[in-house]
DNA sequence: GCTTGACCTGGAGCGCGCTCCAGGTTGGAG
DNA sequence: CTCCAACCTGGAGCGCGCTCCAGGTCAAGC
């Protein structure tokens, strides 16, 4: 149920295990489990944490923007408020990321039907 | 109609000076023309350019691939398919880049309303 | 002609998010 | 008990895309 090597989480977060261990190092991820080795053990709590991670940083939100969220969460109940502002205010420049990304992608379709207007067999 | 300085070109394009000038040093711009003096005209062919790495780079297209965009097309009309194909190529990435953004926008909600569910009045 | 702000160059530096490395430790299989 | 693959640490290095700087030149307005 929960208890996984690096390498295990590695393969289930899609994270590298250089990565799991900078996030660590950096404070996003705080107290992994270690065996009496010292060597990491992941919980599903953790995995979930990552899911989130990779969530927020596919969406372009910067490292110390999800740090400030994770230590809010250890914070305590009472940062639910802005957690939430912080999670409400993303999902805002999300929007305006996919507007753009949206646009763009509409111009780049024009430039290309407008390669295959061109006299000669279209290509491929 | 044509002949900007470049602070005008920067203005009309959204790039920084210094980018203007880094972009033609790596050769996305080439043959910016030139005062007797030395600085810089750019022309509405030049920002035409402009616009396309804008769109390009907004896309996430990398600059070592924008660079191969422009050789091409300055190598001439034969390299027409090839520069369609680079385009084809690159706008299925976008397609990818959109799909995922799209699904993590939606957990982003998700978790945004998992809190707006929580007791207590939400937040503003 | 002088001033002054915009411009020039080459090259160093930066911020981000990892990624890699050396040198040493751990722990499960046989 | 031995082996060896997986793991540990601290810290250096990297790739990208700019951004900044010093020290000098240009050109438009007075």
């Amino acid at each position: 149920m929960s208890g996984y090597a690096p390498s295990e989480a590695a393969r289930r977060s899609g994270f590298s295990l250089d990565t799991l261990r900078y996030y660590e190092k950096i404070g996003l991820l705080a107290d992994v489990e270690r065996t009496a080795g010292g060597q990491r053990v992941f919980t599903d709590d953790d995995l979930g944490w990552l899911e989130l991670f990779r969530c927020l940083r596919d969406t372009g939100m910067p490292i110390a923007q999800m740090r400030r969220y994770a230590q809010l969460a250890r914070d305590g109940d009472h940062t639910v408020d802005e957690r939430c502002a912080l999670l409400r205010t993303h999902a805002v420049r999300v929007e305006e990321q996919m507007g753009l990304l949206q646009r763009q992608y509409e111009h780049l379709r024009e430039k290309i039907r407008y390669y295959e207007r061109l006299p000669g067999p279209p290509p491929t």
